[in-house]
DNA sequence: AAAAAAC
C-alpha cells in the first residue's frame, strides 16, 4: 500500500503546498516519525542518509508553529555551518506563509546581521552550537517561548566536544517542550545518553539501522605493501574517472597535501576543511554543487548531511575514525535514487578498520587491486565507444560533416576518423600523462603522441575498418589497434 | 589523536 501525507494528521494547507511541489508520497521516516510528532511525543528518529529527516522534523513544527507569535519557537541544532545553512534552506521551501521566518545563525561570519534577523522576530532558528551559545548570552535570542528543539545528527551532537554546548542550551530551554533527536547512526552507548534529555521517547527505526543504501557500490581497493596510498590514488582515479567525487582524508594538513599533489597533476580538484575561512568554504561548496569544481578533498566536515546533487563517487583515501563516520561518508552518493560508488583504500595496517566496517555493515567490501594500465586504457577506449555512437546518433554531428567533406580532399576518410578519435582520447588523460611519462608506475603500452610505432610486441592486426552508421553487437572490448598493448 | 564548533 502507498501511504499519502492525507493520512499523517498533516493540516490541509500543508498537503496541497506539498503536492505543488511533487511531494505526494511520504519516506518510510517521515510517515512513522510525524504522526508522533503531531501528537507532542518526543521522538528519535533513526533512517538511511538521504531519506529525508529534514521534513520528517520540519512538517509537524511548521503545521502546528504559531504565526503570529514573533518568538522563536523552534530551534534545530547541527554539528557544522553549513549543515545548517542547508536545513534552513529545506524548511523554507516547505513555508507558503509569509509571516513565518526562518534564521540560521553559525559562526564564522558577521553576527550583526544575525542580530537584526532575530530582531525582526523568527519562529525558527537553525544554528551551530557556538554561536547559539553565543547570542544566548548575549541575550539576542531567547528561548523562553521554545515548544521544539531539535538535534540533527544527534549522534554527533551527543559526541565529546559537543555534548557540553548542546547540554548548556538544552538547560536554558522550557522543560516543557517537545524535543526530537534524529540520526542515521545511534551507537548503543549514545543511545543511553537520550533518555537524559528525552521524556518517554518514542524510537522510530527505519530498517536496519547500519546499514548503506544497496544502491551505493561499495569496494575496497588493497594498497600493495611498500606502495603510498597517493601512488595507488592515481591509477584508481583514472580508471573511475569521477565525475563528481568527495575525497575524505583524516587531517586538514592532508586535504591540503593531496589537494596540492592532484592540482599539479591537472585535475579539477579543491580542498575543503575547517582551516577555511567560512567564505571560503561556502564559495567552494557553491562550486561544487555548480559543477565548477569537479573533487572535492574534505575532511569529516563533509562527513555528514551535505548533499550535493548526483554526487558519482565518495573516495575514503583515509578510512574514517568510526564506522558511523563510514555510513554519514558513504551516504552523501547514492542519493535520490541514483547510483554511488563508494571507494576505500586499505592500506595492510587498516585490515582492521575494514573488518569492523563490513561486521558493522552486516555486509563484505568488494576487495579489488589496483588498476594495471592495460585496465586503465581498455576502459577509457570503451569509454570513448560509447561517446562516439551517442555523437553518431546525435543533432549537431551533422555541421562537422563539412570539415570531414574537406578534409577527405587529402586524406583517406579512415585516416581522419582516426586522428578525430586520438584528439579525443588524448582529451580524456590528464596534461601529464600525455607529455612527462616520469609519474605513471606502469608506463602506458602506447607511447603518447601519433608517432606511429610504441607498439611493444602484442599482435599487431590489421586496421579495423570504421564502421558507418550503426555498429555490430560484438565490437564490444575491441581496442583500436594503434592503442593495443 | 583529529575534526567540528564562538569571539
Amino acid at each position: 500500500m502507498t501511504l499519502s501525507f492525507n493520512s499523517l494528521g498533516l493540516s490541509e494547507a500543508r498537503i496541497r503546498h506539498l503536492e505543488a511541489m511533487e511531494f505526494t508520497v511520504p519516506t518510510a521516516i517521515q510517515a512513522q516519525a510525524i504522526p508522533h510528532l503531531l501528537c507532542g511525543r518526543d521522538v528519535v528518529g533513526q533512517a538511511q542518509t538521504g531519506t529525508g529527516k529534514t521534513a520528517a522534523f520540519a512538517l509537524p513544527i511548521l503545521d502546528r508553529i504559531d504565526v503570529k507569535l514573533p518568538a522563536v519557537q523552534a530551534l534545530i541544532l547541527t554539528p557544522t555551518r553549513e549543515l545548517a545553512m542547508q536545513v534552513g534552506q529545506a524548511i523554507r521551501g516547505f513555508i507558503d506563509d509569509r509571516r513565518l521566518k526562518v534564521v540560521t545563525i553559525y559562526g564564522g561570519q558577521a553576527i550583526d546581521q544575525q542580530i537584526s534577523r532575530l530582531e525582526r522576530g523568527a519562529q525558527i532558528v537553525v544554528g551551530t552550537p557556538g554561536r547559539v551559545l553565543d547570542l544566548l548570552s548575549r541575550g539576542d535570542l531567547k528561548l523562553d517561548q521554545l515548544s521544539w528543539m531539535v538535534l540533527d545528527e544527534a549522534d554527533e551532537m551527543l559526541n565529546m566536544g559537543f555534548i557540553q554546548d548542546v547540554e548548556k542550551i538544552l538547560n536554558q530551554a522550557p522543560i516543557e517542550r517537545q524535543t526530537a533527536f534524529f540520526s542515521a547512526t545511534m551507537e548503543p552507548s549514545v543511545r543511553k545518553l537520550v533518555t537524559k534529555f528525552l521524556r518517554s521517547p518514542i524510537t522510530v527505526t527505519i530498517e536496519q539501522p547500519k546499514t548503506a543504501p544497496t544502491r551505493i557500490n561499495q569496494v575496497a581497493y588493497m594498497i600493495p605493501r611498500g606502495w603510498t596510498k597517493a601512488r595507488a590514488l592515481q591509477p584508481i582515479l583514472e580508471l573511475e574517472d569521477p565525475e563528481a567525487a568527495l575525497i575524505f582524508v583524516r587531517t586538514r594538513k592532508a586535504a591540503a597535501e593531496l589537494t596540492s599533489q592532484l592540482q599539479a597533476a591537472g585535475h579539477s580538484v579543491d580542498e575543503y576543511h575547517g582551516d577555511l575561512s567560512q567564505s571560503q568554504r561556502e564559495r567552494l561548496l557553491l562550486r561544487f554543487r555548480q559543477r565548477q569544481v569537479r573533487w572535492v578533498v574534505a575532511t569529516d566536515i563533509a562527513a555528514r548531511g551535505i548533499h550535493v546533487d548526483d554526487l558519482t563517487h565518495v573516495i575514503n583515501y583515509d578510512l574514517p575514525d568510526s564506522v558511523e563516520n563510514y555510513v554519514h561518508r558513504i551516504g552523501r552518493t547514492g542519493r535520490a535514487g541514483k547510483e554511488g560508488t563508494a571507494i576505500s583504500l586499505v592500506h595492510s595496517l587498516d585490515r582492521r578498520k575494514l573488518r569492523d566496517i563490513e561486521y558493522h555493515m552486516r555486509q563484505r567490501l568488494e576487495i579489488v587491486s589496483i588498476p594495471t594500465r592495460a585496465q586503465i586504457e581498455a576502459r577509457q577506449i570503451d569509454k570513448l565507444q560509447g561517446q562516439i555512437r551517442e555523437a553518431l546518433v546525435g543533432e549537431r554531428m551533422a555541421s562537422f560533416l563539412p570539415i570531414v567533406a574537406q578534409l577527405s580532399e587529402e586524406y583517406e576518410p579512415h585516416a581522419i576518423a582516426a586522428a578525430a578519435l586520438q584528439m579525443a582520447y588524448d582529451q580524456t588523460r590528464p596534461t601529464w600523462m600525455r607529455s612527462n611519462q616520469d609519474h605513471v608506475d606502469e608506463p602506458p603500452a602506447y607511447s603518447g603522441g601519433g608517432n606511429g610505432g610504441g607498439g611493444n610486441g602484442g599482435g599487431s592486426s590489421k586496421p579495423k575498418p570504421v564502421k558507418r552508421g550503426k555498429s555490430v553487437g560484438s565490437a564490444g572490448n575491441q581496442v583500436s589497434p594503434s592503442l593495443d598493448r
